[in-house]
DNA sequence: ATAAGATTGTTCAATTATTGAGATACATTC
DNA sequence: GAATGTATCTCAATAATTGAACAATCTTAT
């Protein structure tokens, strides 16, 4: 492996910018994986960057999501959710469901018909993460995890403040 | 692909499928942070997507930008990708120079004027990054870089098997 | 209760981005 | 030097997004 610059000393901003580097290529990569995925099954990036907030939010037993949620997730205007949703649900990927405490509210789930999607959509990321994976020992995997955890909680309260 | 763990057998697919939430969630972290960014210097997304690829490959010593590299990495037909120079290039943003070597071709180069702004763009994620970091030891980061290296190498391998 | 206000999601016309099929200029090959 | 291939651009058609107005529902104060 040759993957960073100046192992030795400890280059503080150099290593910085490493990081970031790393980061926004991993970003790139995964943003391709995705789009080829979008193209090869007839959606459109946004349509797909829905259905994976969608996924990961009811794999996650998060707070059901809802138009607004995907608003700022998005960052779409509600117009363009509504037109996001109409397409996902002429697909068949998704169903707009009322809540029936607050019947403003609406609910967008997942059809089951579009889990072997999902299932497909996974896979080369889930290939290339398990090639990785194969080179470091399960307590490097966890150093990883801990600091991949580390940084989504960071980015989440850079976004908050 | 249940998260529901079983005791017995290896913990393989659910780490994995655990990694697989994590990466995402970063991909949409950092898309977000990346949309922020734009929606406040009055861009579109896909304007920042190029910005940042002309970015990393100007740092990285990478084959210079061309349009059609442009193409392939964000996914869009040429005439998209000739819109979108457009408004960069309006913007001040970028400028176009044709190669000397090959006339056809368009090398896009990073306006010195824009590289404040993309130190800006660059800053949450700096921030953010350099919290993280702070809770681990120089051992553990290099073994992050070298996970997060090897991932963007499968990663780039995948899209071409 | 009821009215005023805030919130959720939709509609729709105007704007903007993207596509997809050419066209152009240059390079390479035979 | 003609033919083929490559890199980029042009432009009309299509599709997505915006932004403002709207209807429906919840909340709060009186």
């Amino acid at each position: 492996m040759q993957p960073t610059p100046s192992p030795d000393s400890a280059d503080q901003p150099s290593d910085l910018f490493a990081y970031a580097v790393l980061l926004r290529t991993l970003n790139r990569e995964l943003n391709r994986s995705t789009l080829d995925f979008a193209h090869e099954n007839g959606l459109h990036a946004t349509d797909i960057h829905a259905l994976s907030v969608i996924m990961d939010s009811s794999a996650g037993g998060d707070a059901p999501v809802t138009p607004t949620r995907l608003r700022e997730e998005l960052g779409l205007t509600s117009g363009a959710v509504t037109a996001c949703l109409d397409r996902l649900e002429r697909s068949g990927h998704v169903s707009r469901v009322r809540d029936s405490a607050d019947r403003r509210v609406v609910h967008v789930v997942y059809n089951s018909e579009a889990r072997a999607l999902a299932r497909e959509y996974f896979s080369p990321l889930a290939r290339a993460t398990e090639t990785a994976r194969a080179k470091f020992t399960p307590a490097e995997l966890t150093t990883v995890a801990a600091f991949l955890h580390a940084l989504n909680t960071e980015l989440a309260a850079e976004r908050q403040g």
